[in-house]
DNA sequence: AATGAATGAGTCTTCATTCAT
DNA sequence: GATGAATGAAGACTCATTCAT
């Protein structure tokens, strides 16, 4: 790769990561091409070079950090642990990219219902996808818990559902509170709660 | 009341459901109010008769949604019944209302990010104190439940940020599922996880 | 004249007066109807069965006290006097007139170009005929003055505007001092400066 | 100065003189964005390139004709003249400026009262300022007239006052003639009525 | 490839005027 | 006659996108 290319790679970096700080902070519509251009220090013109328009570099933010999260999650979940250990670890994950992208993360809870019908038909899918495959690593690992027999045979889609609920809202709450403490703190209650709510009793 | 006092009343709320309706749908900005009058069957102009501006639209339809949520949550906790089976009461409420108002309740999870900063200063307050309210009246239920023994004694605050993110989880997936079944059904499945899970062992 | 009738002859007049205010304050185009109902204390619908529309209010204001004005005019200059002393008389009319209607005077220099062109055809000409009027009642004393010898033979409907144009500067700067001092007290200026430039030489 | 530069520069200009036209033609209020535009054969969304709103470029084009005339009498003022020779070259200057700007003075004259209030705070200033400016020139004039005797001990800012009456009411005369003859020609009346008026006599 | 000036469709909002009561 | 709610045309301003340089 050569230096041209590597500029150019960066250009594209460089305009996500704008894109990425400014729809988190503000939302889709109030953020402007011109802001993120000024905050990638970049001519406008020049996004168009590297997306369609303002929705493709939208959804290319969003599914980088869906994508980087899958991964470190994809990661996690082939640990030789058990299922009950397993889901801990990927909840411990959850919250601490929620920690580390919190900005982002307001954006991908709101963006559904953000964008004109028009534009959802050809591009929500992008996101709704790895947002499904997300809750699809979480089902299978609770399925795997009630066939090893740790959960009650509760539909596994619903469990999943509701742990990813109890972590989000409590991301939603350290947010409130100004971010005061560690949200990974809250890894063991989410955990306890889900898990003794969940767990087959003896 | 005369006829034309009536008249006036109806204009406001024809109006506000409309809004209520469009907002929901496609979100603040998306939503013209060339669209809301079309909607509402009446003359853009009309609105302003009863609306500052578009935000001021916005925040009366969510504020009235929410008024009448806490009303039947207020009622509900009045009855003579345990912390349990009082919190339990809640969750169906809560259910129900998502279910009947499953538009509104979108807006509601997302609009905090929407707003321009200007705006955000201005209005948000209106919609946060009631969403804050909503959330003390089952603090304080839990709290009875910890004082009871009922309950294990963990941050009551963060249990009822629990308990709400779990209704709020399995609603989004029910409309995801594009509404099928019942969104009541899984009241007691969000019960019996939240109970179960924090509820005092023996 | 009964009570009914009185009443009405009232509403007009209640409403111009509103106008004369508001429109001298602020100009035509930000003075609204609203404004001007609410000022009078009567419907907004009510002017409309005085007044054909917003210009007709304007211009009636604004001939109202034009006409005032000719009137007292009209009247000096019936007084058995030299030419000099008749406008001598006159200019200290004009000035008085000007300091007790300052806000009227401000619209009344202002207004010609004001008005999209359409309005300018159908209505411009009533002010217009009033101001030539009273130029003519000057220009018709200049010439008595200078057929007796008073005044040097220039063009007499110069002389009349040259004498309009000091008065008429004086009052905008005694507006732009904030109105303090007497108009009044310019009178002999404005007399002398122009007497002595007009006169013939001995 | 590259092609880009100049072409820049030229559209600023053509707004500009786009504006000073139709402004003066109409007045503030009729004056719309949409015709500046097509007066200019830009796009509406151009002028905001280069003018803040309507407001900043209505001021502008009133200070940039007045900051013309303010150093053609500067230049003036300079010449190694007797006072009375100098005055009679400024209202010289200033006639043929209006004649040649006939219709940026009719704004001149009428803007004060134009504007809502709130505007008139930020922006009047811009514009007084240099209308004050151009008075005090003709003031100093004045005051060095008296002290070497050529003038009356008046008031001198009242005479400058009333010299630009004099010649601001024959233009306005001009102008309601249809423009016939030139407005120059009145500036020996100008001169002579004021001179007469004004200075000592023997 | 990079730029940023230019574009003009699209939006909120105002307000003169009408008309049912 | 009096009212004031309703109307909708009109206008300022924004901003995603294009394209000449």
């Amino acid at each position: 790769m050569n230096k041209r290319q590597i500029k150019q790679r960066d250009h594209a970096i460089q305009i996500r990561e704008a894109a990425e700080k400014l729809f988190a902070k503000r939302g889709f519509y109030p953020t402007t091409m011109d802001d993120i251009a000024r905050e990638a220090k970049l001519a406008k013109g020049t996004i168009y070079l590297y997306f369609d328009n303002k929705e493709d570099l939208f959804f290319s933010a969003i599914e980088n950090k869906l994508d980087a999260l899958l991964a470190r999650i994809r990661e996690a979940v082939k640990e030789p642990l058990s299922p009950a250990q397993r889901i801990k670890l990927t909840i411990g994950i959850h919250l601490k990219f929620l920690e580390e992208n919190r900005d982002c993360f307001k954006i991908m809870q709101s963006f559904p219902e953000q964008l004109k019908e028009k534009l959802e038909r050809k591009l929500k899918g992008r996101v709704i996808e790895r947002q499904s495959q997300y809750i699809k690593i979480i089902d299978r690992l609770i399925q795997e818990a009630i066939r090893k027999g740790e959960v009650r045979p509760l539909d596994s889609r619903k469990l999943a559902v509701v742990l990813m609920g109890i972590a989000h809202s409590l991301t939603v709450y350290w947010i409130s509170k100004k971010e005061k403490g560690s949200l990974s703190e809250d890894e063991s209650l989410a955990w306890e709660i889900f898990w003794e709510g969940a767990r087959r009793k003896v």
